[in-house]
DNA sequence: CTCAATGCAAAGATTTTGCATGACT
DNA sequence: AGTCATGCAAAATCTTTGCATTGAG
C-alpha cells in the first residue's frame, strides 16, 4: 500500500462518490490482489489481517459501495434466492442491472446486439455475461469412479 | 390435473428415479404453469392454493429433486451467496452444474464451441446461460425523471 | 463543524436438518 | 416390509439494520 495506490485509491472513489476511508483502501487492495470470486467472508478474513477491528458488516457495506460505483461486478445479480426456471425453451435472460428484473429472450431475438445498443423491446445492454454450464474436470473423474 | 397429466408425470418420475407423490405431481404442475422465474416462497403459495397441508420444507426438497432429476433447472447456479468479480478483464465463465465451481475463461479461448463438447482445459460443455446485462425499460425512464 | 462511515449487536431472510409419522413400491 | 417422502420445528447461513461513536471533508 504505497504512496501511488493511495494516489489510484483516492481517484477511484472521487470518481464513484465515495469518501475516502482506511477500510475502503484495505477492502479495496485485497479485492485486487484476490483472484477468483470471494465472498464476504472470504474478504473478511483477508482485512481483518491488516485491520482486526473492522467489522463484517463494513465489509458488507464496502463491497456495496463498490459495486454500485461500478468500480467491481458481483457475479451474479441473481444470488440473493432460489429462481426456478420455467421456461422450457432455449433462451436467454435481460436481467436489468438496476431492479435485477429477468425476462427471457429467445436465442433468435438476441441478434448479439452492438454492446451499448438497444434490443427491440427498449433494453438497453450495458455488457454480456456468459456462463458456459458443465462439469469440470475434476468432477468428471470422480463420476467416471463413482459406482 | 387430468390422467393425462398424471401418466406424463408418472414418466418423467421414473426418468429421474423420483417415486411419485401427490406433492410432487402438484409442485410440477405449479411449476409448468408458472411464467417466469419464481422463487419457492411463490412456488409454495401456489401448491397451498391445492394443497393446504403442504410444507415449505418440501417444496424446497421437491424443488431440489427436481432440479437434481434435470427435470427444471435453476436460474443462476450461484444464487447462494454475494461474489465478487476480482478479474477486470473481460471474461466468461466455466461453471460446474456439479460441484459449482467458478472458472474464469478469456473470450478468446471460448470459441463457442460446439455444444456438448469439450474446451481446451478438459471442461465438458452442457449448455450455455447467456444474461444480456443493462437496464431496463422501466428503470430508463425512472432514471431519466430522476433529479 | 457537519455529514458520512464504522462497529456492534440484534433482527431479518432464506435454506437446511433431525426426527417422528405416513406413503409409495 | 422396507425404503423414501412429508411435516414440523429448530438450527444454520447469509445479509441487513439501528444506533452510538468515530472519522473525513
Amino acid at each position: 500500500m504505497n504512496a501511488n495506490d493511495t494516489r489510484q485509491f483516492r481517484s477511484v472513489c472521487e470518481s464513484a462518490g465515495l469518501a475516502v476511508t482506511h477500510q475502503r483502501q484495505v477492502v479495496y487492495e485485497v479485492l485486487r490482489s484476490t483472484h477468483g470470486h470471494p465472498s464476504p467472508e472470504e474478504v473478511y478474513a483477508r482485512v481483518r489481517r491488516k485491520i482486526p477491528s473492522i467489522s463484517l458488516a463494513t465489509v458488507y457495506k464496502t463491497i456495496h459501495s463498490f459495486i454500485e460505483g461500478g468500480i467491481f461486478h458481483e457475479v451474479s445479480l441473481h444470488h440473493g434466492s432460489l429462481r426456478v426456471e420455467t421456461n422450457q425453451t432455449p433462451h436467454h435472460h435481460l436481467v436489468c442491472t438496476h431492479c435485477r428484473s429477468i425476462h427471457d429472450i429467445d436465442e433468435s431475438e438476441l441478434g448479439l446486439t452492438t454492446q451499448g445498443g438497444k434490443l427491440p423491446g427498449g433494453f438497453l445492454v450495458e455488457r454480456y455475461a456468459i456462463d458456459v454450464l458443465g462439469r469440470c474436470p475434476a468432477c468428471q473423474q470422480a463420476e467416471g469412479q463413482a459406482t
